[in-house]
DNA sequence: GGTTAGGCGACCC
DNA sequence: TCGCCTAACC
């Protein structure tokens, strides 16, 4: 949903560009808009469940568009549902990796009713709406009416963690965030370990991220937005504005986490933090002055303004669950809402792709053929202790597939900790034991072809050599032949 | 003058 | 699903 009306009012900063402006830049993409796109050109065949990868195809067309000028992308994915943003989720179905169910989990027993009932109540509203929809399909096709009906089968498409996971298992560089894509590449951008972000979402701009590309084309045109130009913005004037103060008037204008006041817009917050700096002052002056300001108006204030600073994020660096940005210590205790810290989860960070298919499927509904046995790693340094690596079999397997909580591709922690030289990190050994035939160092495995370390054989060629000459040649290929791979569960 | 809600086309080929 | 446009409303 992002910020209503803000990028029209930033109109006079938004510079054309070409990625190739990025040469040698690392961008995180919001890849959910990505999928959303690819989707649209064969939303009858997703429907229907018959065969296609042309999403994927859209998906590794745009990769490979960015890898051919030389900019290396890290694919985002949305992970968990935030707890605030339940019911808002509750009107529209984004695509999770991981379960809601995830959420439910994670929050305390006294809450878990409550959720669990929002939980249900979205299952059946998208499934009526998709439903109704695909049933529109069938019936124009019944007609003949094959325009018609294809509109309707794009009403109908969703991005479920299948379609998302086809994508992780090409050659790409992906990092699923524990709750929201936007937070996670906000954190990737401010970290310094991407230079950009390209995404749809206004959300980035309250987030506080520096450089964002909005709108990339097929060819790699788009417009910019730096935080910089903001001062010299021409529709309404940020002269003065502090960061505080930009968000503050996102939060006004009404977000993802707090619904506006009535009649209040982009205009009337701009104009009432321009003059009165800070949010408490804004809200003393509406209650003195006018309406009556709903009881709990000024603390979900404070909320929203926390989730925008420090909602959790995974650091793939030090493979830890972190804030955005550092909290101040006065906070008190509950900070759930920031996205629930997983303890005493696991997360994988390479031969993720069984368990994870597993996930995928399972939030799908669909059967799994086939179960490997494997080992996994506490991997959260704040996680209660598990006792060492597991081997697990199905039962307790099915339990633990909702604690496969974030990751990243390790190409595509290799690429973070390149520009940092850090000291050899021992969890990275920890994390390539998770094929059961896999007990080498990361070199050994990294040169293993089986399915579940291909990404990291293609991204290493990436890496080697630059780019390659022209876009065509570098996409076809490596789609086909990672599609027609080995299923992640043979090994 | 600004906000809001609803309609419409683009996204995709 | 999104942004853009318009009309209705305050």
């Amino acid at each position: 949903m992002g910020i209503q009306g803000l990028l029209p009012l930033l109109k006079s900063i938004m510079l054309p560009i070409h990625i190739k402006e990025l040469e040698g830049s690392f961008v995180a993409v919001d890849t959910y808009s990505w999928l959303h796109k690819g989707a649209l050109s064969c939303s009858t065949q997703l429907c229907k469940g018959s065969p296609t990868s042309r999403h994927i195809e859209y998906c590794m067309h745009r990769v490979n568009l960015l890898r051919h000028y030389g900019v290396k992308p890290i694919l985002v994915f949305d992970g968990g549902l935030l707890p605030m943003k339940i019911e808002q989720e509750n009107k529209r179905a984004r695509c999770q990796l991981c379960s809601p169910i995830l959420c439910i989990l994670c929050l305390r027993f006294t809450e878990i009713l409550v959720v669990f009932q929002i939980f249900l109540s979205t299952i059946a509203s998208l499934g009526v709406t998709r439903k109704e929809n695909l049933a529109r399909a069938l019936d124009h096709e019944s007609n003949g009416n094959s325009t018609a009906a294809y509109e309707c089968y794009q009403k109908a498409v969703d991005i479920s963690p299948s379609i998302a996971l086809q994508l992780i298992q090409e050659n790409v560089s992906y990092v699923v965030a524990p709750y929201e894509a936007d937070a996670q590449m906000t954190f990737l951008a401010i970290s310094k370990q991407v230079d950009a972000v390209i995404t749809e979402d206004s959300d980035l701009i309250p987030f506080g991220c520096h450089r964002i590309i909005f709108k990339m084309d097929k060819y790699g045109q788009g417009v910019e937005f730096q935080r910089s130009r903001l001062q010299q913005n021409k529709d309404i004037s940020f002269a003065g504005f502090t960061n505080e103060m930009l968000l503050e008037m996102c939060i006004f204008s009404g977000c993802d986490y707090l619904q506006s006041l009535p009649g209040m817009g982009l205009k009337r917050a701009h104009a009432l933090i321009t003059k009165f700096k800070s949010y408490d002052k804004v809200i003393k002056h509406l209650r003195y002055s006018i309406v009556s300001i709903p009881p709990l108006y000024e603390e979900s204030f404070k909320k929203a303004i926390l989730t925008f600073r420090h909602q959790r994020v995974y650091d793939p660096i030090t493979e830890d669950i972190v804030h955005l940005s550092d909290m101040p210590g006065n906070l008190g205790n509950d900070l759930d809402f920031l996205g629930p810290y997983p303890s005493n989860r696991i997360c994988i960070a390479r031969g993720d792709l069984d368990p994870f298919t597993q996930m995928a499927f399972q939030l799908q509904g669909e059967t799994v053929s086939s179960v490997p046995v494997l080992n996994v790693t506490p991997k959260f340094k704040n996680s209660k202790p598990e006792s060492g690596k597991k081997k697990l079999d199905l039962p307790v397997q099915k339990n633990l597939l909702t604690k496969y909580f974030c990751f990243a591709s390790l190409e595509a922690k290799r690429n973070f900790r390149a520009p940092r030289s850090s000291p050899t990190s021992p969890s990275l050994v920890d994390c390539t034991s998770l094929s059961p035939q896999d007990n080498g160092s990361e070199e050994a495995s990294s040169s293993n072809t089986s399915s579940s370390s291909a990404s990291l054989v293609v991204s290493t060629d990436d890496r080697n050599t630059p780019h390659s000459n022209n876009v065509e040649s570098c996409f076809p290929d490596g789609v086909h032949k990672f599609m027609e791979s080995p299923s992640p569960g043979k090994d």
